[in-house]
Order: structure tokens, then C-alpha cells, then sequence
DNA sequence: CAGAGGCTGGAGAGCGCTCTCCAGCCTCTG
DNA sequence: CAGAGGCTGGAGAGCGCTCTCCAGCCTCTG
């Protein structure tokens, strides 16, 4: 079973093969593949046969070099800002579930269209820069960019290059660019209700890193919420969205207060960390002290006991950048938009 | 602020108008930026001036139309063969902090190197025949695949096709494909000696699923280890490698064996899991129970208490798949590989 | 029935690179 | 000092596609 120009090594049956094979020229086969034009029903029929026969596999190179497309979209995550911690960057955020339901609705909407997207981290400035290069060498048609940090330079960095970007929650600077996020606001509303419908009165906030606007709306919404409830004064202990983190702030929360009945972590490993330190200091969760968090990650489950927290439509969300990112590609001048979703309260067994 | 042929969409600088602003023939840049052949100093400077000066960026698509590389890898995560849960597969992928240990490693080593990787997922047979596909068209010049089954029959299409791929572990059946795997038996024996250091004589394991090689390995590493120290009968309970799984297994060897005083669960995920279990029925652990878990996640550090367990060097072996995986594409004639790295005991608080 | 206009297939240019081949120069040796 | 051989830069082909332009045919209308 000898076969001289192996089908494997870089399939070398080329579209002019497979015209000569169906007795058609080249322009013809590519309009049978590409589906363009009217092509003659009987004439389709038979590239399509010489295709199959031939075993051809269009050349992606080729393709791109005269469509000035790659077909590829870059799915970047970018934590420049972020002081770095034991783990190596990618090993760190991947071990968040949240970006594990990021992955999954991107690829749920790209995976159809034949997209499968190029992974790219990029922690520090200097890599920012590469990633940015790798970029512009026309690697991908566009990019979907998760920041980990509010102070991320690289937002800005993808408009000024003109490549389309689609941002996952809103730049903390105002720039012309797209992006999906959730009403953080709302969430908090949700968590407040909540805990004041569990009738809970000495009630406290571990918030995420102060510099996020996420974190923000959520401690203000929650603030505003509780308020409104009557409860003017929310302590809060800023957190950095870690499991240690939360750990750490629930603890200095005990200290000044501690007879609070009530906690909302801003996300829910912050939540998971203080359910550790709760136990650590003999409370029983949720009669002493209810517990709400923040995502609706796989932690919200694994906690004991499970978490009542705020889910994100992350993987709608998600799917929805990737769509809003062919859209800029497809039709270049479009203007950039927003798309907010909504969250809901999950209640399980914490509060 | 005007620029017609915007630098930005698509930058229509190419290697012709380097040339002519450096007075020097496309060859010449060409050798230039790619470093081949000996180039007069002082022409090599002027070149790379002219580039700075122009923003000139290569085309990707038309140099690997000539060089018949993409300089793309593809990093394949297959599941072919499992049953669905209730998240979607690559939520759930991600969720396992393992996979965030080997994009970490395999970003390690292909970032310096100018690749990025691009993230498939191949769920079952029918998308794996699109991945494939994807694959043959030349989007990528090898693939790293982790499987989580295995019957997946990936390796042996990858193998099929001709393309160069490395696996993370030993292929269920034997076929010429590189892997890089740990020592299963070596870290099972490590499980074994710590449970008997600590005194434990009523000792059980919850298995992986036992039509993965791995958890064979680890099952009969663990018992033969046992056997050795004079036990020469241990209880399994067979799981599925997650938290649920490793809960149910340990419910099943408290029903049948109330006296026990230890467990190897053959990742952590089941030995947090077993955890709950062991608390639910009041054991203390490491007191009347003591638990070591393997892979050494960030779950053995999230639970309560820290789990004792096995690490693998999961980054260096992904770092080891990617550097391999560039061999085989720069030499293609090479023969497959293999290479298995040790594990090592940690030592927490669980045992 | 003649002419206009639409539709379908082919010819050929061209996308932006790399790489082979060759010319010309320079250096070294006998 | 002549000739061989190495080294460096340029010319030009060619990678495999898409896309424009055009020819030829067919259909429809006046």
C-alpha cells in the first residue's frame, strides 16, 4: 500500500487536481466549496464526487493569503496589573471555574462555525506586547479578551491596532469597544434580599479587589440594597477574589465584629474561604452566620454546605462575545455595543 | 491623523516595501528577519531599521504557503467514550484544576517560542471527526491530546492521518504515538507506605474508572504496595474521578467496612468527596480515618483538611509533551517517545 | 424573429512570502 | 599572478487559493 505523496504530509491534492479530475476549471471547484454563485446542479454533483475521491482538503494558507482572513479568533487572558502568586499564570486561572464556563460558551458558539480559539495569556506588560504582535501578524481575525485586572492597558492597546476585540465586563476606562457583563448591581440587590429574608441584621461584605468596577457595583448595589432594607452600616473587608483571600477577610471581619449574622462574599471562592474560617471559629453556618456568595461557580457546590449565590449566565455571555466578535469582523464599521445580563439568586443551603 | 492604507487592517506593508526603502531585494529581507544565511552587518541593520520604519509585520498566511507550516499547535482535549454530566463538556474540562496545570505547562514552553495554542475540544466521535478535519486542513502542525476515556480513539486517528501528536498518558491500546505519562505504580506506592507509617491497618481505595490504564495502574500499584507491608486485602470502591463519585465510593466503604482507618482515593476530587462522606458519618480525619488523595490539585489544598496526597509534575510533563511534540514536527522521520516522570509524596494534613 | 440582458463557466492575475539558482566578487593557494 | 572555490545578494519561479473580467449561451421581450 504505497502511496508516493503521502495524504498525510500536507495533503498535496490541490483544487487543480480535483478540477482536472471532474473536467472543470479551478475556479468552478472553488465555487462548488465555497458556495458562491449559481454552479450547475449536475457540475456540483460531480466536483463534489472528484473531491471525495481525491481526498482534497482546501489549503488554509492559501485561502487566508487571498481572503485576508485567518478564520482564527484569539481568546485572551489578560491579568497585566495583577501581582503574581505561587502558581504560574495560565496553571492560576484555569483553576477558576469561572473560566472554565468562559471556555465552554465560547466554544459553544465557535466550535459550529468551524472557529476553534487560539489561546493566548498574557500577564505581564512585556507579554502583552508579544501577544499583541502575534496579533497583527494577522494570526486571528479578532480577539475575545477576559481581564483579571481592572487596570488593563490592553483593551486599549486591541482598539488602537484596530483589530476587533469583544471584552468580557466593562474596561474600568472608557474606550470605543465592545463588551457582555452582568448588572453586578442587580446581583447584589439579590444577595441583600436574601439575607434580610433570612431575617439576618449584623450583616458584612468581603468585596473583590476595590479597583475592578465590578467590585465596586457589587458593594455599592449591596450597600444601597441593604439600605433600603434599613440597614445603614455594612462593614466590608476587601478581598482579591482567592479562596486565601476570603479566608483572610472573613477573619478580620470576625475580629471587629464579632457578632455579625450575615456575609456576602463578592465571589463565591471569597465565599468558600470564609465558610472555612467561619468553621475555624465555631460558627455554624447558615444558623449563626448565613453565607451568600458570587458566580455560581462548581466552588458554590463543593462548599459545605453548598453556597446560596448569584449565577451569571456566564457561558450566555460568553457565547454572545463570541457572536458580537464575528459580527466586527464580518461587517468592519459596525459601531461597538454592550450587552448586560441579568443574574439570579441560587439558593442552596449557606443562606 | 490620516492613513489610507490603514496599518491596522491587515497591514499592507509587505517585504516588497521593506525592500525597496531599504534599497535591497525581498530576498535579502527575507534572510534577514528569518536569520538564514550570512547577511553583511551593515545591511542587516539597514533592513531592520527599514522594518521599524515602515511597521512592517509578515504575512503568516503567504509564509506558510511556502514553508507548508502554520507554526500553530493544537491542543486537543477529548472525551470521546465518557457519559455527559450536566455541565457542558468544556465547562466541566476546565473545571478540573488539572487541565489548568497543563495549559500552564504547555504555555511555559510554546509561548517563548512564539506559539500559542490552539483549544479544541472533541467531546465525542462525531466532533473528533471534525477536529480531525480541522486538523488536515492545516490549521495546525501537530497536536497535544489529553484524553479524560480511554477508549478514545483519537490517538489512533491522529496516527492515522499522519500527523505528529504527543498524548498525555499511555494509550489504552498499543499504537505508535509519543506520551508522556507519570509512574501510576511508583506514586500508588507512596500512597501505600505513608497510610502504613501513620499505623493504618484497615486500609481501602477508591479507584478511577478502572478502563483507564492509569487507575489500573494505581489500583494494583496501591494493592501490591499494601500486600508487601502485610496486607493482603484491600477493598475498592470504583469512582469517576469527581467529587460526586468519590463521595458515593466512600458511603459504599463505610456501609461495608465501618472499621476502616484509612483510604487511597486515586485523585483528589474523590478523596474531597470522600471527605464529606467521612464527615457525614462523624469520622475525624485524619484521626480515625486518614486519606491520601493524587495529582496534588489546588482541590487538596481547599479541603478541609489539606489533603496528603501524590504530585505529579503535571506542568513538566506538559512542558515535555510540547518540546517533544516540536521534535516530531522538525524531524519528521523521528521514531515515537515516551517519557514518565516520577511522583512525589505531600504531606498535608489528611494522612 | 431580432436584440437586449442575465447567467454560468473559464482564463488569468495576483495575494505575500520563501527558496533555488546564478552571477559576481573576494580570498586563498600553488 | 592565475585559477579555483566560497560567499553574498538578486532574479524569478512558485506555493494554492480567490476573484475579477470576459465570452458564450440562453431566455425573454417588443
Amino acid at each position: 500500500m504505497r502511496q508516493d505523496p503521502s495524504p498525510a504530509s500536507g495533503s498535496s491534492i490541490t483544487l487543480e487536481d480535483v478540477a482536472r479530475a471532474a473536467g472543470v476549471s479551478r475556479a468552478t471547484v472553488s465555487r462548488v466549496i465555497n458556495g458562491i454563485r449559481n454552479v450547475d446542479p449536475a457540475i456540483q454533483e460531480t466536483v463534489r464526487r472528484a473531491i471525495a475521491t481525491t481526498g482534497y482538503v482546501p489549503n488554509h494558507a492559501a485561502r487566508s493569503l487571498v481572503t485576508r482572513r485567518t478564520g482564527a479568533i484569539a481568546l485572551v487572558v489578560s491579568g497585566a496589573g495583577g501581582e503574581g502568586e505561587d502558581a504560574p499564570f495560565p496553571s492560576q486561572v484555569f483553576t477558576d471555574p469561572f473560566f472554565g464556563r468562559v471556555v465552554g460558551g465560547i466554544v459553544s458558539f465557535l466550535r459550529p462555525r468551524g472557529i476553534h480559539p487560539i489561546l493566548m495569556f498574557a500577564e505581564t506588560a512585556e507579554i502583552q506586547a508579544q501577544v499583541l504582535t502575534h496579533l497583527r501578524h494577522g494570526n486571528a481575525d479578532g480577539a475575545l479578551l477576559v481581564s483579571t485586572h481592572a487596570a488593563d492597558p490592553l483593551p486599549r492597546l486591541l482598539v488602537e491596532a484596530g483589530l476587533p476585540a469583544v471584552l468580557f465586563a466593562r474596561p474600568a476606562e472608557p474606550i470605543p469597544i465592545s463588551y457582555v457583563d452582568v448588572d453586578h448591581r442587580a446581583g447584589a440587590e439579590l444577595a441583600a434580599g436574601r439575607l434580610v429574608a433570612r431575617g439576618r441584621r449584623r450583616v458584612a461584605t468581603i468585596s473583590g479587589p476595590l479597583d475592578v468596577p465590578a467590585s465596586q457595583s457589587r458593594l455599592t448595589g449591596f450597600r444601597d440594597a441593604m439600605a433600603v432594607h434599613g440597614h445603614p452600616y455594612i462593614p466590608c473587608a476587601e478581598g482579591g477574589f482567592t479562596h486565601h483571600s476570603g479566608e483572610a477577610a472573613m477573619e478580620r471581619l470576625l475580629a471587629e465584629h464579632p457578632d455579625l449574622d450575615g456575609v456576602f462574599a463578592a465571589n463565591d471562592l471569597m465565599a468558600q474561604g470564609a465558610l472555612l474560617a467561619l468553621r475555624q471559629h465555631g460558627r455554624r453556618v447558615p444558623d449563626d452566620v448565613a453565607v451568600v456568595g458570587f458566580d455560581d461557580s462548581s466552588a458554590a457546590t463543593a462548599c459545605s454546605p453548598p453556597l446560596t449565590t448569584i449565577r451569571h449566565p456566564v457561558e450566555d455571555m460568553a457565547a454572545e462575545m463570541a457572536r458580537m466578535l464575528l459580527t466586527h469582523i464580518e461587517q468592519p464599521g459596525r459601531p461597538v455595543t454592550s450587552r448586560i445580563f441579568e443574574p439570579v439568586l441560587v439558593v442552596r443551603d449557606s443562606a
